[in-house]
DNA sequence: ATTAAAAATACAATCGATTGTATTTTGTGT
DNA sequence: ACACAAAATACAATCGATTGTATTTTTAAT
């Protein structure tokens, strides 16, 4: 048995217990329950031993349990974010804007991914629960689901907020962007451009955001007296191997449109990549328009036409909406429009 | 007294109390380490009462509080990962790969941001510490630090793992790239391809990924018998405004260089718009050689020159370190190299 | 039926900090 | 010096789960 201590003590050496509050207690013949009063610099106790006891803590190291305090006062100070994925510039970008705003008030994020299954986003959302998050923000997966995780999160009575992919399961705050507003001004804008025949890349149609923009699309021909057709939507995950078929397949037809509205950057670069090995010249004989303002699209040949989303700001007003609900400012639901704008470059312009 | 009560259940409703172990055994007139073990299918409960109660506690929707539980057993399965800035395309690509590893292990990672900054990456790992994380895992600030929260880390005894920066402070888990290795490699290729005046964009000079770039720069010059000169060297923050800057006090030299060595695709981007706006060709000029592989660097024109840091598989091998030493496998330190490559493209080539 | 062994469950301490209440100490006025 | 209020500190319960030990119940063997 000493043994095996003697062996512990010899080969654990790392493993040094941390002070805590009994052992400054201890040292100081006080109780633990002032010694914690003056680390929170509580007027109940005297200046004097306030500054004993604060230079005994430092003495020993001390450094406070957050997991006891947490547990005691029941909130941790900590946001779970869930977004699809973490290494598309959009939310990476929306993840710094919250980051700015929640480490002001001394909040950290715990940052997961979905990769857009609805399965893994509900894992998420229990795991960030039983950690007991003070709240959660959700850029929901758009895979389709019941919803059911999300009622989690209602049940528990933690603040959520939702940005870019709009909720529609229970009640609550949204921060988007008017995806609606944009595709129908750019699609607009090729029509302007002299397009008649424009292919939309679509996304996943649960995802209220592919759906604004289809419908967008939709009605900018409406408005300009073009009939839509339904195959001229092709709808797929948007990666970069969905737009590639799609520009095959569009290579593949009779009648090549003179337009592709893509519904995100991804996808548009790839089409353009293909069709332009294939000896289509871009914005000639085909204008492309993207969607979300992926940085790479100033640098394609030609520069992407797409829109600026303003990821930065979102992540901060969504950041702000979740801290004012977390400190009780109860706020009627509502949703938050982040302004944006489509940025019209030269693989949408018209050539003479 | 009671109205208070009555006041407090009609306006916070949301904040239901969750079910504990103890609401569990009330209910069934048992014992709640019982119901501890039975939710952890402990051997020690019959298979009967072990039912009853994942019935019961499905039927109360309990959760465990893992507050509580990690308090207990001194584990919260979550690791800190301290980078300079996660919308760096790098970064949140290396942050990826660890999540695939972890989350197979049931661990979550809790993500900050230093931007560079040592003062705030010091607090960041205090902050982690409290919380009690597993261990942590940090690509070190470029900017200078007496490293006295890297001993912090050390003195807790929490395992760690740096990457892709160095940490020379302590003797600990590295995984970075050949950094020497690759900048000699595409400084040698520029001389290859007919360049004798190369100029270095380099960057913060303590930080050993910058120092390495340079040493690697350094050595192919003197290995072809091309004299090493200082002001050959311009050092920075590699930001894109500093790229800019840069070129333009090039351009207003006497005598220009024939090719820059960046030490990061940012600044070369930069630089590279810069002197092309000034009606400089690339490469029949001046040829541009990058580093870090941003994906933006494929879409520039002409198309950069770069090195591949392979992410992903940094961050893969990054946390497989870290849970192996968390698990007690107890590793000599060491570094790892990731396989990296100098990806050579238009920006960079001979002309003829 | 008796009893030892084995199985199942109950008890109680613990993790570390917080906080309402009780107690002791200090200070003031007379 | 005494009473009394105010200040400072001590006590003890609590947050929710875990776990070593003690106790009760069940099973099996004689």
């Amino acid at each position: 048995m000493y043994f095996v201590l003697l062996f512990y003590f010899i080969f654990a050496t790392p493993m040094k217990k941390k002070a805590t509050i009994h052992d400054i207690a201890r040292e100081l013949n006080i109780n633990a329950s002032t010694v914690s009063r003056a680390l929170a610099d509580s007027p109940r106790v005297k200046e004097k031993t306030k500054k004993l006891i604060q230079e005994k803590a430092a003495e020993m190291g001390y450094s406070r349990n957050h997991l006891a305090s947490n547990l005691r006062t029941q909130r941790t100070h900590t946001i779970g974010v869930i977004v699809p994925n973490i290494s598309r510039h959009f939310f990476s970008t929306v993840i710094g804007g919250m980051e700015e705003i929640v480490s002001e008030q001394g909040y950290n994020l715990i940052i997961c991914q979905s990769h857009d299954s609805a399965e893994r986003e509900a894992q998420l959302v229990d795991t960030l629960l039983a950690n007991q998050v003070d709240g959660i923000i959700l850029s929901i997966a758009t895979e389709q689901s019941d919803g059911s995780h999300i009622q989690r999160i209602e049940a528990s009575g933690k603040p959520v907020v939702f940005f870019d992919r709009e909720c529609k399961t229970i009640q609550g705050h949204n921060v988007l962007i008017d995806d609606f507003s944009r595709a129908y001004e750019l699609t607009d804008s090729l029509i302007q451009n002299g397009c008649r025949h424009i292919v939309h890349l679509g996304g996943n149609s649960e995802a209220s955001i592919y759906q604004d923009r289809l419908r967008g699309y939709k009605d900018a021909l409406e408005k300009n007296n073009i009939e839509f057709q339904e195959d001229w939507v092709f709808k797929s995950r948007l990666k970069q191997l969905d737009g590639q078929e799609i520009a095959q397949q569009l290579l593949a037809k009779d009648k090549m449109p003179d337009a592709i509205f893509s519904a995100n950057d991804v996808a548009a670069i790839a089409a353009m990549e293909v069709l332009q090995k294939a000896g289509i010249r871009i914005p000639e004989e085909i204008k492309v328009f993207g969607f979300s303002g992926e940085p790479i699209s100033a640098y394609t040949s030609p520069a992407l036409s797409t829109v600026n989303q303003n990821p930065n700001l979102m992540g901060q007003k969504t950041a702000e909406l979740l801290l004012d609900q977390i400190n009780g400012t109860q706020l009627p639901v509502h949703n938050t429009i982040i302004p944006s704008e489509i940025i019209i470059r030269q693989s949408s312009l018209k050539t003479d």
